[in-house]
DNA sequence: TCCCAATTTTTTGCATACAAAATTCATTTG
DNA sequence: CAAATGAATTTTGTATGCAAAAAATTGGGA
């Protein structure tokens, strides 16, 4: 055979257009409210608007935007109550998930999870931030997948999305991330334990901890944005 | 004001076509792995192929459609194994929104919901199934608008959606109904003592059993399209 | 008769074209 | 000068057209 060029038949354009719009509504690249001119973003992403628009309807669907009628969409922005609704089934998914991983999770998925935490510890005490994040959510993904539930993990994973856009803007703080790694340790030892019961216990602290720090950082911002309040 | 059709400006083209499509898909008249001819559908519906189009990425997203690249959209077709992982997300989804009903719930809402309740025990004493999925239905949305949460609401709605489908092909068993009614009114109560705990074990239960019913209607229904397994 | 290949037909995927709605901008008027 | 009005422009929504891929059909051979 000769190259991948056959065997990849390289994914729908529309496919391709919601990845690339997701990324870009991860990173912020499109602002939370602001709006998605269909021209401009065919002409950045060299498509024509019919892929595009499909594309935006996915998105739409995952509630990663938010349609208009006759005005087009928006990029979701979250409020504080939006945020913390969505921590809210977040924390019920990651609880379930934890639970059914320390039943179900095999050996050879919990060393990979060990594997990954021990990296992760590396990027904390380098003050990794990027570094960090990334292993963090491929050990909830990691976690995730050992419940053997699909239905569980696109749940999780379409939960999760909407959350993402915020931890860009984040910046941690150091007491709160501490606390974060000691609790990964607690779902290491529970995880190994095969321990259910603690397992969902851990998660959910865990959660209660993360949308503190994401309140916290949603308020600063906040701050940040609007200085006419008193001192 | 005259009609309301002005009020109204009707909904976009890709909504109704979207929402038309959720109906047939729920009540089989597309039938589970079929597939969705876009020209036949688009002359169905009377509109062109681009809103068609688009509501059926909608639908994909959403996991009521399964998309095939190059070879359009089959409705998804659900294992004995998909329906137990998605019950495994329901009855999550289920618990933790009884949970918080329990604490959430307004009298007026509870009122409405035990209206509902009687209004469901007339159609179960009449054995009108079509009222009673109606009513039960009902309820079941009643519980979750009492959470307050719009995310777990439309969390939900979407993983739900995937199993109405099933129901439609439903006979039920006396026993079964018997007993879902009995919970049913376990639910009123530990929702009028506002008992969240309570509430939680009913709501496993009683999803439990509906999982139960819907195993042995899928076996039922397996079996009469291969009847040549042996007696 | 069955299987396989080549051609035709259908269907999907994307681009473009056109209509309707919304937005912008200039002009007018109080 | 502000507000309002109306035309011009932009933008969204839908239909249509065209190319590429998949499916169906036909014809030929073993």
């Amino acid at each position: 055979m000769s190259a991948d060029i056959t065997s990849i038949p390289r994914a729908a354009l529309h496919s391709q257009v919601a990845q690339r719009l997701r990324q870009m509504l991860l990173e912020n690249r499109i602002a939370p409210g602001a709006k998605l001119n269909e021209r401009e973003l065919s002409e950045v992403l060299n498509v024509s608007r019919t892929p595009l628009r499909e594309a935006i309807k996915m998105l739409a669907s995952e509630g990663l935007v938010e349609l208009l009628p006759n005005r087009g969409a928006i990029a979701v922005e979250l409020s504080e109550t939006d945020v913390i609704n969505t921590f809210e089934v977040m924390a019920m998914l990651e609880a379930q998930s934890g639970e059914l991983a320390a039943q179900r999770i095999t050996d050879t998925e919990l060393n990979e999870v060990k594997a990954m935490h021990f990296e992760m510890l590396a990027a904390y005490t380098r003050r990794d931030l990027p570094a960090y994040y990334r292993l963090n959510s491929a050990i909830h993904g990691a976690i995730n997948a050992a419940t053997k539930n699909p239905v569980l993990m696109s749940t999780f994973n379409q939960v999760n999305a909407r959350l993402q856009a915020l931890r860009f803007q984040s910046n941690q703080n150091e007491e709160k991330w501490r606390e974060a790694v000691r609790e990964h340790e607690r779902m290491v030892a529970a995880l190994s334990a095969r321990d259910p019961v603690a397992m969902r216990a851990v998660m959910c602290e865990h959660m209660a901890h993360k949308l503190e720090t994401v309140i916290q950082q949603l308020r600063n911002a906040d701050a940040a944005k609007h200085p006419n309040k008193k001192v």
